[in-house]
DNA sequence: TCCCTATGTAAAGCACGCTTTACACATATA
DNA sequence: TATATGTGTAAAGCGTGCTTTACATAGGGA
């Protein structure tokens, strides 16, 4: 699933690290989600879009949305 | 994490199998998370929450949002 | 050059999400 | 009674989310 996390970050110039220490998760845990190896768990999601003020369907794509046309 | 999706099934007179198969999940699934026992995936949680045309955090609570006041 | 920060990645290990199979119980209906 | 549907739960098994430790690379500043 795709996120916006990497850009979310930089805007805010803070380094992978500092947003894992932030969520309390580890920086290759912020590195994994940001070059999409996984996704992260349902509470880490909600951490993540209440750290940037964002509804989740905002920063994650699940690509279900945009079928074809339009 | 608590959820509605029992209230949400119940509402359209669905089963947790017919839940199921329409989202592709086993009615076991369904019924441990509607009994909390665990969370779903981000993905499925897409997918409830597109099913019953709500955003993720109107389904789901995590309790971060309601500290004490109020 | 040396050091520090930031990032990418890998491996081992543990907990969780989800599956299939299976058994139990309640309610309804023939 | 027998059969069917809906639900609750458990166990084994597999893949993934996340951890710690560790090594490598790149860029900036002393």
């Amino acid at each position: 699933m795709k996120n916006d996390i990497r850009a979310l970050r930089t805007a805010r110039g803070l380094s992978q690290e500092a947003l894992g220490t932030a969520l309390d998760v580890s920086r290759q845990t912020i590195n994994a989600i940001e070059a999409g190896r996984y996704d992260p768990s349902l509470p880490l999601a909600f951490r993540l879009a209440r750290f940037f003020a964002l509804p989740i369907e905002e920063i994650f794509d699940d690509g279900a949305g945009e079928k074809a046309g339009s």
